[in-house]
DNA sequence: ATAATATTTAGATATTTTTCTAAATATTGT
DNA sequence: ACAATATTTAGAAAAATATCTAAATATTAT
């Protein structure tokens, strides 16, 4: 699937957000994420599998734990995609502009 | 339904992704922007539906046909939320730093 | 008022997504 | 090896979304 979707489909829903927000005052892991949100962990950790397929977040583990951590980058290249629109002319995008 | 769920599901399609590029280089209305995409007039609209309700577009009448533009003020408003998970620390997003 | 053109709305169907329960896998401690 | 804990996977059911055809609405020209 083209980058876009997998990204926004995965930013498109509340209870993954809510993982993202979570994410970002630092690592948690699987079961710590599941606290809190109204659903299983079985379906928290559908929404995990969802959200490192779109390279938002990446895991590893740390003995019996998954610990998830933000991954940064693809943001950025949602954030770009995004800034785009406030070009008015369409075409290739200039990624810098020297000469 | 929370600001961003909408905006970012009307942004998880690729059709109306595809929609919202065509408008980035002038206004186009539903007629022309249904050519070229491989579905029915109907099907266009029902997704310039929800891109309108998103707020990613403006919809005017100009005689027979309805007029779409691109309204970036939404964009703007993705593209904060997308950039506080740049910021390590959670809590509210400080706007401005005077003071 | 009628016909022609442009677009939307309604209702139906197919596909995708979300969520659940139950079972499976992985790690740790005994 | 066995039990306890953490997490994922499988399969099913429910809910949401995308798409179609047919009918309805709006505008323009005759």
């Amino acid at each position: 699937m083209a980058f876009s979707s997998v990204v926004f489909k995965a930013l498109a829903d509340p209870s993954r957000r809510e993982i993202l927000e979570r994410l970002r005052a630092g690592d948690l892991n699987a079961g710590e994420l599941a606290e809190g949100l109204p659903m299983t962990r079985a379906s928290v950790s559908h929404h995990l599998n969802l959200l490192k397929q779109a390279g938002l977040v990446r895991v590893r583990r740390q003995g019996q734990n998954q610990v998830y951590t933000l991954d940064t980058t693809v943001f950025q290249e949602a954030m770009q995609w995004l800034m785009t629109f406030f070009q008015k002319e369409s075409g290739p995008v200039p990624r810098n502009r020297r000469g």
